[in-house]
DNA sequence: GATGAATGAGGCTTCATTCAT
DNA sequence: CATGAATGAAGCCTCATTCAT
């Protein structure tokens, strides 16, 4: 057995064990039982627990990352089903939170005030993350697509509510991924799309929206 | 020093160290030292570590139960500046995740994971929250107030979007809490009203919202 | 049993210990074995095993100086039994040592590189006690009651004579303490004083030296 | 590369590494680092940790027993300047411990209460040392060129003293050697040769002693 | 011969909890 | 009621040594 495969084999353990009992109940002799290893096996691979969960917050992140910066990177088009738009580039993305659905409890949802190493790697993601999804509000408001917004703010809420409906997912089995998917994407598009492009633009033009929609500004 | 006042003294102990660092790195120690009571004295009122972070849970989340409660039990009133009225009415929320800066730091943001007992306690609460956001919403769906919508899943994406903004607050002393407050509610019923009630009704009687924005219906 | 008192038992346990395996073949599992104690009591006296050896090296070099300083405390009498008077002022040293068996077995031969901080303390010690030994070389140099001589080398050969002696003795059950301190004492101050205090120049070459410069014979 | 060179090179490596931590907290993978040797090759030529480092005790206390015994394999010469002789005698002693600094410094000050094993050998060592320093001592007292003396006695106080210089000069670095060999030959001869030996005693009265007696002043 | 991945005994330390005073 | 000394299970990690390739 080879180095990547006996890696990945106790990295996969430790998965397990993680999502099964959480970082802190989580000793290294469990891992070690999980991966049917020895003891000096694990610390030949990682310098420690700590770093264990540091290599599966990285690749987690990092894919989480990629996920997101697709649904960003295109600009939308001016017409089309805009929902229907979303979710074929969220597709990714659901496929990674489904395919590693222990990780993605684990990581978002407990991994925050365990360590500052995790915090401040945590924090980098959702700054980045932000970043990211706020880069493309802007470029939607520029344009026009959608209305005025303190964007920063908006991709915030965007990525909270997208946190809460994976954290009910993973916890609820009855859970309808597909309709479930369609709704937030409706939902979050429904909060930041100028009323002319649903309805008759003419009546935009003539008076402008009220002020209290958009002088919110952050920064 | 009677015996409620003496059960303040290390629950208020409690607080601060478990801000300090967490669950799972605050010792028992640290809370009898801080509180100034022997060791002993900490198991003649409290069962162990995890029940005094149990009666913190029970009175904080109850505490946030009664604010968002608040908030969702008035009627929406039929004209009116909304934003301001939702302000208004989350007054007391803010006030209390302010005054609570470091607590709810730690019982919204690290207390998952740590034991079956907070999990559970913490899904009621969220399920709970859900409930009160939902009855609310179904009501102002029913009126006409807002349109169609899978309520239980923009409940809980509201939920989402706030937590992550107290998140971002907490961890950014340069946040600004007034504008923040009305960006998010400005944002959250963006998404929800209807464009009638923003632009003139004629249009809204005259033809259904596209069918794409409200068939999705989860339970 | 009282705080001194189990204080006392531990250390009592860790010199047995230590002297019969040195400092790093001893675990604190096999002291807390000859002190019949639980393993976190050793950590409620002792913040570590090497804070346990440290508190050894302290209590036993504070008594070896004090030991040392009363020798060196005297002026010489300008006439009467040199060797007598430094064996009676050197009593305490001898009782300290023998006392001690185990404990100067351990200190002075075998705390040498085990750990920076004992180094430096040992370092201290040896530095503290050739300063006192070369202060009343000097004072009796310049008194002429000594020749003219590199008084710190000279301390650290007396110290290093002495250690060697003590060395030798801890490991031979055969040892005759006696006559070895008369022996001892008889060839540092050999080394020192001008041959005129010893002798008419004359007679030497008629007579023999005095009995007690040569009745000592070990083996 | 054959065997010999090989077992060299682990040697070398493993003196630096000793030189640098001492025994105890050496590790196996640290020699085998600075070899630049797999860890299976360090068993390959030597049994265990323990064994490689008894080769060094053994290669440097025989080196040292040579020195040694060079010193006093000559019968002193009846006259002239002794201390000038023994400084010559020494020089390869001198050479050997200035060369091996590192070495002399873990081998004679750190490797005692290591293992039982380096415990007997140091303790051949110096026995041997004591034997070969005794009997020439012996031969120069039967010859009257030394007062009489518990020679053994006065073999091991010389073995320390000298030990204490080494342990002096290895941790200090402004020691100057040359002044001190002879301020220690000086030292060690004053305390053994009888006063007549020295000087005409009427001499002793008239002038003071010979310069080559205290022109050492070390700082 | 040479390699280095694998082993697992054993070391140090922490800390929630108990209980005699 | 209050105290705090005592407990010991359990956690993390190191490292000398082996052995299949």
């Amino acid at each position: 057995m080879n180095r990547r495969k006996r890696e990945q084999l106790i990295l996969d353990a430790a998965i397990q064990v993680f999502a099964r009992q959480g970082y802190s109940k989580t000793s290294v002799s469990e891992i070690i039982h999980e991966a049917d290893v020895a003891r000096g096996t694990f610390y030949l691979y990682f310098k420690s627990k700590k770093d264990i969960f540091n290599g599966l917050l990285d690749r987690f992140l990092m894919e989480l990352t990629r996920n997101v910066a697709k649904i960003n990177s295109v600009r939308l088009p001016a017409e089309g089903d805009l929902n229907e738009h979303f979710r074929m580039l969220s597709a990714d993305l659901v496929e990674t939170v489904t395919r590693n659905r222990q990780l993605t409890q684990i990581i978002l949802f407990q991994a925050s005030g365990l360590d500052p190493s995790f915090d401040s790697k945590l924090g980098l993601f959702y700054d980045q993350l932000t970043r990211i999804i706020r880069h493309n509000l802007d470029a939607q408001v520029a344009s026009a697509l959608f209305r005025p917004l303190p964007t920063e703010l908006v991709a915030r809420c965007m990525i909270g509510s997208v946190k809460e409906i994976i954290s009910w997912w993973i916890q609820n089995d009855q859970f309808e991924m597909e309709s479930a998917i369609r709704g937030v994407i409706d939902y979050l598009l429904g909060g930041l799309m100028p009323m002319a492009l649903f309805e008759a633009p003419a009546v935009v033009s003539q008076e402008p929206k009220p002020v209290s929609r958009h002088d919110v500004n952050l920064h």
